[in-house]
RNA sequence: GUGGAUGUAGCUCAGUAGGUUAGAGCGUCAGAUUGUGGUUCUGAAAGUCGCCGGUUCGAGUCCGGUCUUCCACCCCA
């Protein structure tokens, strides 16, 4: 080993118990988006740059993995060109390839593209990786998993609405408890309005975002650096700070805003859905909160963010309506709402807050021993037999001191073991030994999976 | 991208004002037990002390750079 091996910054290897989780939540969460209706569909894990550049902001073109292109680059370019400083202009030169950056913009662009072949309203989902150039931390990954379902061609709130009970099906079944915000962010437009402030519509909501963070007077401060004067966050203050249920938030917003602008619009779409909400058996506790604003730029209506209520990291799941995605892509007039869990952190919520299941983990069920050649093919014919009955079972593969082939066993968690040595293969016998009791039984060797049915159940 | 911390065996960590052969626990492997694991006992292997360079008679220890991981900001799943 002369240079140890290592992974690139950011990524991480999945062991065989970690994958038995993390398979754990993907599965849980694909059983949900099949059950709602939604069908899958993969794109591939790089994009043409031009598809990616400029749909996440600046700050989202920065983090952009660019792919260098093949062949002879630097001699395509011009002569002075190749010396210039600017890394960013070169870069623009000579990758035309980009890894994608979120399933929702590459979605867009499969939508476009194969408009022909989809029926619409299109309900689709997609579990892949994505890539960021992030600086990773905790819960921050540089490639990592998201599981999105969206749908595409469909103005009804009532997607939005199953998207909330969605959210709340999955974190149940994985039994963790969050809290689903929800804004819109034509209320936000509209409270921008209120005080005037149309052009300062970022810079206020990504300060108000940080309300429960950094609290109010940080909020404003943050707010008059952005640009924002002192009268219209005096104005904001009563607004941002407004408590209670949502439906008294929802009446203390209506009385706000005039018909003109877009918050009276934005407070009927989240009337509306906190009233369907209510009719739907959704567990976990939803918040309409007003400094909600996450989210992409390309959100118009409905945002979502899901939380952990006990472990602290971040959003595990966010999503929005968003009015004129594939608009970019050269097909107007296609409304969109959708939600992307993020498996990675989900996992990490699991690991500190309420575990996995102990099941997700059993793969082998029984393990025959190996005493050599012409036992080994005794138990041919009986693995043929348990697996035809859907029971994971294997032979080791060695004929080794059954002291080792017992250790294997026993770390691999299997729970029985099955010996036939040279007494049983005469006897047509088997010995069964339960590896968490210890104890063991000889029976015959047509009825072992009858007796695995039995003892398996137990 | 900005600022700060970290890095010693597979893992968790010791390592005293720079001084000779760098330690422990857990794990791994072998044996006690030639057809029986998880307990016990005995023994062994395992580290260019993240990497590169500098200061010094001498560096795991001091200095510089670099990479990793972590924390804050930014942004986000």
């Amino acid at each position: 080993m002369s240079q140890k091996p290592s992974v690139p910054k950011g990524t991480r290897d999945f062991l065989p118990d970690e994958m038995a989780r993390r398979n754990h939540i993907f599965d849980t969460i694909r059983g949900v988006f099949d059950l709602y209706g939604y069908v899958p569909v993969e794109t591939p894990a790089m994009e043409n740059l031009s598809s990616l550049l400029g749909k996440y902001g600046d700050e989202g073109d920065k983090l952009l993995f660019r792919i260098l292109n093949s062949g002879d680059f630097m001699g395509k370019l011009p002569e002075d060109e190749r010396g210039s400083g600017d890394s960013n202009r070169l870069a623009n030169m000579i990758c035309d390839r980009g890894l994608r950056y979120d399933l929702t913009v590459p979605f867009a662009r499969f939508v476009v593209q194969h408009r022909n072949e989809l029926t619409f309203p299109f309900k689709r989902y997609q579990i892949q990786p994505v890539w960021r150039a992030d600086r990773p931390q905790k819960g921050r990954y540089r490639e990592f998993y998201q599981c999105d379902a969206d749908v595409i061609g469909s103005n009804s709130l009532l997607n939005e609405a199953e998207h909330a009970r969605i959210i709340d099906d999955v974190f149940v079944r994985l039994g963790i408890k969050v809290i689903i915000r929800l804004n819109n962010r034509k209320i936000l437009a509209g409270i921008a309005g209120m005080i005037g402030q149309h052009d300062k519509l970022i810079a206020m909501t990504v300060a108000m975002d940080k309300l429960d963070k950094i609290g109010l007077d940080a909020v404003c401060n943050e707010m008059l650096e952005g640009g924002i004067p002192p009268e219209a966050i005096s104005k904001l203050k009563p607004v941002i700070g407004m408590t209670g249920s949502n439906s008294d938030k929802l009446d203390a917003l209506s009385s706000l805003f005039d018909e003109k602008g877009p918050g009276l619009e934005g407070t009927r779409e989240m009337k509306e859905l906190l009233d369907m909400l209510a009719l739907l058996e959704i567990k976990n506790r939803v918040d309409f909160d007003l400094a909600l604003a996450r989210g992409l730029n390309y959100y118009t209506g409905t945002i979502f963010e899901v939380k952990a209520s006990d472990v602290e990291i971040g959003s595990i799941c966010g999503g929005g309506r968003y009015d004129d995605l594939t608009g970019v892509f050269g097909l107007g007039g296609l409304s969109g709402v959708g939600i992307s869990f993020g498996a990675d952190r989900i996992y990490d919520v699991m690991l500190q807050s309420v575990g996995f299941p102990e099941t997700v983990v059993a793969s082998t069920r029984l393990m025959f021993a190996n005493f050599g050649q012409k036992e080994a093919e005794a138990c041919l014919p009986l693995l043929e037999k348990l697996r035809k009955s859907g029971i994971s079972t294997e032979l080791y593969p060695d004929k080794v001191k059954i002291k080792k082939q017992m250790q294997y066993a026993n770390n691999r968690n299997i729970p029985f073991v099955a010996l036939i040595g040279e007494k049983e293969v005469r006897e047509k016998t088997v010995t069964v030994k339960n590896m968490k009791t210890g104890s063991q039984e000889t029976i015959s060797q047509d009825a072992i999976t009858n007796y695995l049915i039995t003892k398996m159940v137990k």
